[in-house]
DNA sequence: TACTTCCTGCTTTTT
DNA sequence: GCAGGAAGTA
């Protein structure tokens, strides 16, 4: 493709954005403006530039989804030539640099990556180490304060420096956690990125070669990104001025070009600590910096729009822009009012089949968004009951199932056997009698000596105090996991091992064996995940192959003054050639790093599935017909979020996202009981509900039958929660102290009354013998009874 | 040592 | 309304 063709079909700023030259670019683009788009065409752009060589650009994308799919379309577009370059997530470009670098920062080259819950298992251990109340220092709290400092690149010892009161037992677990980390030689998700800055920080050397090899750089979502990324960006293409640590006679390379791409209407992410300074700030951050504005919006109709503007627009403080569209009013947003969650989701179930019976959608143009994964029960029940074809995006994710994370542990434990929590994790599994008490010996041998829990494996018999039989099956342990070993150094391919380990480990057969009839799933997880690591086997193979084809090394004439970056980076992409690696390590690596919405079928591959994901992951997708589900106040916004103004205003910007994921026609639901933990509770409507303007929306059904009492009913459910606590019949379900003299009653319960029939519990009141129930019969109206002497039974 | 049965707390959102 | 932990039992 030619450069102008490249070109075909962009307006002028978008054009702009794809050809500039020299001066870092912010590019600020709306929903649906065609960013990616955007970001495509000028990679496209650039390796189709005779003096730029592919290998010298590094995209930094928000999914490994979205850099396999950024990548394949550039390399459509301009060819093979185009496979040098580097797309990625940030997490997945650190973990390449730090594989090559990362001995200078301590670390051995076969660490570990951990991921949320192996942080949290071990922060768990941390914490009862230095013996905190969980109550107190719950260790998912302490995790998250951990994650701020590493995100502000703050050491364990610079947070116990500063830290005061209750921080300075958080700055100690921070420096008991880390220290572990490093023993078994293992870094977190935050780790990746702080270690990677400070590894350029503390080797300028190290960072000139990668400043001097990535001329161009882009970043899409940044308004996601936190401040240690930004400094990762910094250090990469930033102007350092004189701390840049050389010695001042050394010659300085021009720092690369920068794009980055963003909404900051769309930031989400503010949880994990991304942050919308970096979008605001870039001018600072970055001098000479230009910005780009996209405000006309391809995707959506003008009547989405207007209400995606209206809900943001509540937002305060916020750059005021206007997306607007040329596709027309289109349909009036569809309002439904339901009873129940089943009731929402029958709805949605009965619209989705009457659009595909019309011929007006294909159930994958279809998309559901809730805000938390538990909201897609009630849809799964449903669509399975009326055979609606459909696809969980996210949930419970596929690695976070007990049975693959025990085999990856057995695979990280093989690879690195520093990994002491890996080890630890399946040194039982599956039951091999080596129980407790075992394990805390060998502990002890690890920690009286020194040595890592896979040496005191190796040198049971020293275990103060354990048993024979113990002994002789730990020793049977040790072995099995030599041979894996073994055939890892042989370099057997990653899926080799993985069935060795299968097999052996007795895992498949205990499955085999079992009755119960979850196990069944579980040994067919197992199964997909051998099948996976034979892909990854597969394409690492066939990859390496692909990379030589029609690829000719240009040399890049340097439009920088200081130095020749054209020799210097011939020199650095011979060593940069990617190696033929299937090893273990490598596949590691790669699921570390993958997310489950990396997973999200493919617009056209899939084609008779709706997809049923959570508003986050719902994030830089469209789809045809949107269902926007469960807005209620206490769901979306969260509960958590709705006294905290910053929260709220995140929320409002996911509700934003949420609306103009649709591309023709949006259905906004709420439901007026829920279900929360296993009781039912009644929510007000989302406020986002009212910030719609009234004439955008057409209502199917505005007042459930149950509103009149579920007006007041919200604060009924409060207060009869409030008078449980304990030893009460209602609420808990779990009341222990009356269960077996009075029937247990909660409300969404269905009873039958001798005289009045079959009914539904609207509220409770009063707790013991003067415990009564509001039921609603329907035709025969809402009547009270107590319990003590009502014929009640309950169904 | 392993299986059982309570019991608790949990729900944001994810690279 | 479920999973993971603690404590109790065979």
């Amino acid at each position: 493709m030619t450069q102008s063709d490249l070109l075909e079909g962009l307006n002028p700023p978008q054009r702009e954005a794809v050809t500039h030259a020299g001066r870092p670019v912010l590019v600020v683009a709306g929903a649906g403006s065609g960013k990616t788009r955007v970001l495509t065409r000028r990679i496209a752009y650039l390796v189709s530039q005779r003096d730029v060589h592919p290998g010298s650009i590094l995209a930094i994308t928000f999914t490994n989804k979205a850099a396999a799919e950024m990548r394949s379309r550039v390399i459509d577009l301009v060819g093979n030539r185009a496979r040098l370059m580097w797309v990625s997530t940030f997490h997945s470009a650190c973990v390449r640099i730090l594989r090559s670098e990362i001995d200078a920062m301590g670390f051995r080259k076969t660490f570990s990556i951990y991921d949320d819950t192996d942080a949290k298992r071990l922060m768990t251990l941390v914490a009862r180490d230095q013996n905190l109340d969980p109550k107190k220092f719950p260790p998912r709290a302490l995790l998250n304060w951990v994650s701020n400092c590493k995100n502000e690149l703050i050491t364990p010892d610079q947070a116990i420096a500063k830290a005061s009161g209750l921080d300075e037992v958080r700055a100690e677990a921070y420096k008991a956690y880390n220290e572990r980390l490093r023993a078994a030689n293992a870094l977190d998700f935050d780790d990746l990125i702080m270690t990677t800055v400070l590894l350029f920080q503390q080797h300028p050397e190290i960072r000139e070669a990668y400043r001097r090899r990535f001329r161009h750089v882009l970043v899409d979502e940044y308004q996601d990104t936190n401040h240690a990324q930004y400094l990762l960006i910094k250090q990469l293409c930033g102007d350092l001025g004189p701390d840049d640590g050389l010695p001042d006679d050394a010659p300085r390379i021009t720092p690369g070009e920068l794009m980055v791409v963003g909404d900051s209407d769309q930031s989400i992410y503010a949880f994990r600590g991304a942050t919308i300074r970096n979008i605001l700030d870039f001018e600072n951050d970055f001098p000479g910096a230009r910005t780009i504005l996209l405000e006309q919006n391809y995707r959506s109709t003008q009547t989405v729009l207007s209400a995606a503007n209206a809900v943001i627009q509540h937002n305060s403080g916020r750059p005021d822009k206007k997306l607007w569209s040329e596709a027309g009013a289109g349909e009036q947003i569809v309002g439904y009012v339901a009873d129940t969650e089943h009731d929402e989701a029958r709805f949605v179930a009965g619209e989705i089949d009457s659009l595909v019976d019309g011929g007006r959608a294909k159930y994958s143009d279809v998309a559901v968004f809730y805000r938390t994964n538990a909201q897609s029960r009630a849809f799964e029940e449903v669509f399975i009951r009326v055979g609606l074809p459909y696809r969980v995006v996210g949930g419970v994710r596929f690695y976070e199932r007990r049975e693959i994370r025990d085999a990856l542990a057995y695979l990280r434990a093989i690879a690195n056997p520093s990994d002491d929590v890996s080890l630890r994790r399946i040194i039982n599994v599956p039951k091999r009698g080596i129980g407790e008490r075992a394990e805390v010996a060998l502990a002890m041998l690890a920690a009286n000596e020194q040595i890592s829990f896979a040496d005191a494996i190796e040198r049971a018999e020293q275990a103060p105090g354990i048993a024979t039989r113990s002994l002789n099956q730990v020793r049977a342990f040790g072995q099995m996991m030599a041979d894996f070993r073994a055939m890892v150094d042989a370099g057997l391919p990653a899926s080799d091992v993985l069935e060795a380990v299968l097999k052996r480990s007795g895992m498949i057969d205990e499955l085999r064996n079992s009755s119960d009839p979850q196990d069944e799933t579980r040994l067919e997880n197992l199964i997909e995940l051998v099948k996976v690591a034979q892909e990854f086997v597969a394409q690492a193979t066939t990859q390496d192959l692909a990379g030589q084809d029609d690829f000719e090394v240009v040399a890049s004439t340097g439009t920088d003054g200081a130095a020749d970056p054209g020799a210097e980076l011939a020199g650095a992409l011979a060593t940069a050639q990617p190696e033929p690696d299937a090893s273990l390590g490598a596949f590691l690596e790669r699921i570390a790093l993958v997310a489950d919405s990396d997973q999200i079928p493919d617009a056209g591959a899939d084609a008779g599935v709706v997809t049923l994901m959570t508003l986050h992951t719902a994030k830089g997708l469209e789809f045809d017909t949107v269902f926007l589900t469960g807005l209620e106040d206490g769901i979306f916004p969260h509960m958590r979020a709705m006294t905290d103004p910053a929260e709220l205003a995140e929320e409002r910007r996911l509700a934003y996202v949420g609306i103009t994921r649709a591309r023709k026609k949006l259905y906004l639901s709420r439901s007026v009981v829920r279900t929360m933990f296993g009781q039912p509770a009644y929510n007000p409507a989302s406020r986002f509900f009212a910030e719609i303007p009234d004439d955008l929306i057409d209502w199917r059904r505005k007042e459930s039958e149950v509103a009149s009492w579920a007006s007041g009913a919200a604060e009924r459910t409060a207060s009869a929660r409030a008078a449980l606590g304990s030893g009460t019949i209602f609420g808990t379900g779990r009341g222990q102290a009356i269960k077996k003299t009075l029937p247990t009653v909660n409300t969404g319960d269905r009873v039958l009354h001798s005289t009045y029939g079959m009914g539904t519990v609207v509220a409770t009141h009063g707790s013991g013998d003067n415990a009564k129930a509001d039921v609603d019969f329907g035709s025969s109206g809402v009547k009270r009874f107590a319990l003590k002497y009502a014929p009640l039974e309950k169904l």
